[in-house]
RNA sequence: GUCCCCAUCGUCUAGUGGCCUAGGACACCGGCUUUUCACGCCGGCAGCCGGGGUUCGACUCCCCGUGGGGACGCCA
């Protein structure tokens, strides 16, 4: 299944944002799906060699938030493994020994143009409708003009120094063959002038010292895969296998962007779309088994994928669907999972739901009507609170017809207490016959009056979860009114 | 602009030359159920980007267009 019969070794390398992207938490899963498929090992890796992008506090967000959504690596920056450190940051001597190796080697050579000439030199290509690239001028400095210019303290960068002739032609799982002109391949930044790697050494670089064998990552990176396999070379080292993912896009069909919506995965997680929602709606989005099925838990997914079934183009990130999933789970899982999972949203809203029993009926009840968590409370605070009546409702509560109803529903229920639901649906009938009101006539008054909206769960189950005693005190509520 | 990638219903997709009168799901529309709303069930609308080949036969293979996207940073 992999070269040489080694044990499978992929890993998720993001960089610490502040946030997990979904366009990332689709990289990071199908990277453990793939190890776990095949018995190898995820492992996290973080590229923090921007300095001005770094956050603090982001590490730890992302660890739990990996975690929290089901996808453990099996080795990491905050639990070790032995190809660590696993924070790029950390490993900064290691690229200088590496960076070493290419300038001995003549694959990379410093470069002291300054920022503004490159500039100037770009807009000049742009302008002269060509593909803006690095022009070579420290290319070809003699040993001397370096040592001079090191030795002046000038600022610099080291390059890569790319082949001008010929092509690189690779293989990759999703695109299959893929052919680029070197000609077409700058002279990479490989050390910044503040000595930082840039992604492309420092991933080769940890790529092949943390043994990964295969590389799947989104496909932004297909057209610098020439570059990457140009270390590989130059260091001698065997090219893993490259699986380039199309990307997630806007619904503009741009690449996704937090400028067209929310792309958190931290926020969705927040408003209560369960995990394993979100885990299953992204899997889907650019891989789809042979046949018709869609839901899927973690584990199945673990046994279904494959790299072969992944999609050559980009998806967008569809809300709607991503909803409906949220609602089939929400109403699928047991009562007792979702009460669980939602108990908080309660709780910040100031909700007493310390009797079990009931907040177990409010929730399967309330869950018909959300696809996460965070909106039961909508529509179920009003088994809990006060209810609150617009002008409109008021009308219609002090209607003649509507006190007649609740007068006879106060009477009716106080005979007894525990009523069944069927005995509700038997006093319903009854009581249209012997009042001889019927329909939204009936029906909206004391919905209104029992749970403060003309829509909603039928009566039977409204009585039952509010209980006896507490319909009678709506009822005689609106009735004072 | 240059290079690379991609192209089946509005969206996610099945389809690897005959099983396709193109299947499923979301959304949408209609019906049923319900006192109502939601859920659920049933049904419907809707697509192979265009043009050339190859072939007895193309959604499927090839070429050319067209369209979309990505990359072209001392960001990843």
């Amino acid at each position: 299944m992999h070269k040489d019969g080694n044990q499978v070794r992929v890993r998720f390398a993001p960089s610490p944002t502040g946030y997990l992207h979904v366009g990332g938490l689709r990289t990071a899963l199908f990277n453990y799906l793939f190890a776990r498929k095949h018995g190898g090992k995820f492992i996290l890796r973080i590229e923090d060699t921007d300095r001005k992008r770094s956050i603090s506090g982001a590490l730890e967000k992302l660890t739990s938030t990996l975690k929290g959504i089901g996808l453990q690596y099996d080795e990491g920056p905050d639990i070790g493994g032995n190809c660590g450190p696993y924070i790029q940051s950390q490993r900064l001597d290691i690229y200088k020994k590496y960076t070493q190796k290419l300038l001995d080697s003549g694959n990379a050579y410093y470069c002291f143009c300054s920022e503004e000439r490159l500039n100037n030199l770009r807009e000049e290509q742009r302008k002269r409708k060509r593909p803006p690239m690095y022009d070579g001028k420290c290319r070809d400095l003699s040993k001397d003009e370096v040592e001079d210019k090191l030795n002046e303290g000038l600022p610099f960068v080291i390059r890569l120094r790319y082949p001008r002739e010929g092509k690189t032609v690779f293989d990759d799982v999703v695109r299959d063959r893929v052919a680029i002109d070197n000609s077409m391949v700058d002279d990479q930044v490989l050390i910044k002038s503040d000595g930082f790697p840039t992604y492309h050494l420092a991933s080769v670089v940890d790529d092949h010292l943390m043994k990964i064998t295969h590389v799947i990552r989104g496909e932004e990176w297909l057209s610098s895969v020439p570059k990457h396999i140009f270390l590989y070379e130059s260091f001698g080292w065997e090219v893993p296998v490259f699986v380039h993912l199309p990307l997630l896009l806007n619904p503009d069909r741009s690449k996704l962007s937090k400028r067209q919506g929310d792309v958190s995965v931290e926020s969705y997680l927040k408003r209560g779309y369960l995990p394993g929602v979100m885990l299953n709606f992204i899997a889907l989005l650019g891989w789809h088994s042979a046949d018709d099925r869609e839901i899927y838990s973690l584990e199945e997914l673990e046994n279904a994928f494959s790299l072969d079934r992944i999609n050559k183009a980009g998806a967008i990130f569809d809300i709607e669907k991503l909803n409906w999933m949220g609602g089939q789970y929400i109403r699928s899982l047991d009562v007792e999972y979702i009460a669980d999972q939602s108990r908080h949203f309660f709780e910040e809203t100031g909700i007493d739901i310390s009797d079990n029993g009931k907040y177990l009926k409010v929730v399967n009840t309330a869950r018909d009507y959300v696809y996460c968590l965070s909106d039961i409370v909508e529509h179920a605070k009003m088994f809990y609170e006060d209810l609150i009546f617009s002008e409109e409702d008021r009308e219609l509560i002090g209607q003649e017809d509507s006190r007649r109803i609740f007068s006879y529903w106060i009477k009716a229920l106080g005979k007894k207490t525990g009523w069944k639901p069927e005995e509700i649906s038997l006093l319903i009938k009854q009581s249209i016959g012997e009042l001889g009101i019927k329909g939204k006539n009936f029906y909206f008054p004391i919905r209104l009056a029992l749970f403060g909206n003309c829509h909603g769960p039928d009566i039977p189950t409204l009585i039952n979860i509010l209980g006896t005693g507490e319909s009678i005190k709506r009822l005689e509520t609106c009735l004072t009114q």
